[in-house]
DNA sequence: CTAAGCGATTAACCTATGTTATGGCGACCG
DNA sequence: CGGTCGCCATAACATAGGTTAATCGCTTAG
């Protein structure tokens, strides 16, 4: 089996994503290459995928923002979480039959679309690259997790940081902010909403971070000028941190297609 | 390939679980009772998983209860999930190296523990059973995102409110709830910790649920009265209900060795 | 039997955050 | 060019939920 290096087609980014778990073999991203050529283009505000909704396409996105949220009926909206190039959409919601949220686009974006059937021919022809989704399912997960834990234990203030720390950090990975600067293309209604505040608070607490002189806005640029401070008022854990960036235990464990020699160690907690 | 019919060997949790996803072939059944042999009991109020550590086993709650949560620096602490029996820990604390997240036992508990190489081999030679852990994965994500929109949108009463039908529904599919009667083997300071509420202000809203005569309180028992009226103050989503329920899809989709003939409608969204 | 401790309960008080309302500014439209 | 619309900004006011503190069982330990 021949092993390229790890890295990315330059116009797949779910190599790029995958790829950044585990060095990917020529098969394998022939293959992810080929899930990926259906592509169309969608514009911003527009949903693709609906709560409620029976779904029979897997969309990768490629390019351009996303969230995914939940809405009560009474029309009170939660972001579950953001959406950026290499994600999945609505992987999960065809085993659901319906789905149970809504992915809706914030820019103008590309995705590609393929079928089922093609993901199920992955689970069966290539362990290594669903062991691979599994994890970054896991990723997401951990995220999510993250979030609950702002929503239900953070104040309105170190929410907001930990909102814009986890940004730069998240974007920084793919190249998408430099020297403390980003682009959001985001309104305060959308942070209210992913933060599970209002946006008259979310607008009193970005003026708290930019008078604190931690943080610039300018539009929907944001510079933010004293991480450490930051990062230290949301209490940005860098466990977290650790894993929205790269694993380097997948390729060894899960991933190997021969049995790998594991090294596990047999200590019992506490 | 021989299919026995979905259901469950007497003493293995797991299998319940996977089977109520799929139909398990002999050699599935096998495989996963194999994986739940090395058994061992925990104590209540004991760490099964520590967030910061590192971990290299992986558990499979086989009876008793326990949550998984994360805290803050400071001590503030919120509970992510409620672990039920045939719930895996830890299965992707592995791939991070460090667990993100705690999980400690509210009840003594029975636990599986297996390697990660045995997952590994899972992987490799089962890919159904890959399919349907990952699935599983997906469920529980789900229940986390519906979390995560009653910390944000709904008030203390809806939260409440949908935690007690939500328990009610989980707890029914593994008759462990009957006629509107179940136990949480759990304080108000732990329902606190999972709703983002402080104890007192649990205290109060249970006092309003109870003087509704909505629901009543003997000790961790507790009886359901109203669900229906339970379930539209809580905003309930029948959606979701459908979700901590058993799937159709997963069997004809991805869980077939075969390339199932697939009727995905190619319609587009909107 | 008594002490100690944990959890439930309640009351009084406080504050973080939500709500409502108003104005300003830039972008787009006819 | 004037109007409308979407978004940001700020103030004034309202309230859901947090905090503190005290009491009341139970259960467990001795």
């Amino acid at each position: 089996m021949s092993i390229v290096a790890a890295g990315s087609a330059p116009d797949s980014p779910l190599c790029t994503k995958l790829g950044s778990y585990l060095a990917l073999t020529n098969a394998e991203r022939d293959f992810l290459v080929n899930l990926e050529r259906n592509v169309q283009r969608r514009p911003a505000k527009h949903d693709l995928l609906q709560q409620g909704e029976q779904y029979g396409e897997v969309r990768v996105l490629r390019k351009g923002w996303a969230v995914r949220h939940k809405a009560l009926p009474d029309g009170r909206r939660q972001i579950i979480n953001f959406v950026l190039p290499g994600d999945i959409i609505g992987i999960y919601s065809h085993l659901f039959e319906i789905a149970d949220h809504s992915v809706t686009t914030l820019t103008s974006v590309e995705v590609a679309i393929f079928s089922l059937d093609q993901l199920a021919e992955l689970f069966r022809g290539f362990p290594r690259l669903a062991a691979a989704l599994a994890w970054s399912g896991a990723r997401e997960e951990a995220m999510v997790a993250e979030r609950l834990l702002s929503l239900g234990r953070r104040t309105a203030l170190e929410r907001v940081a930990h909102l814009i720390v986890e940004m730069l950090r998240r974007l920084s990975v793919v190249q998408l902010a430099n020297r403390g600067h980003f682009t959001l293309p985001v309104t305060q209604e959308i942070l209210a909403d992913a933060l599970g505040l209002s946006i008259v608070h979310i607008n009193r607490t970005l003026r708290r971070l930019r008078e604190a002189g931690l943080i610039e806005i300018n539009g929907q640029r944001i510079t933010v000028i004293d991480v450490a401070q930051l990062a230290e008022i949301g209490q940005f854990d860098e466990l977290y941190l650790h894993l929205i960036q790269a694993p380097k235990r997948l390729e060894r464990a899960i991933a190997s297609e021969k049995t790998a020699p594991d090294k596990e160690g047999k200590k019992a907690p506490a």
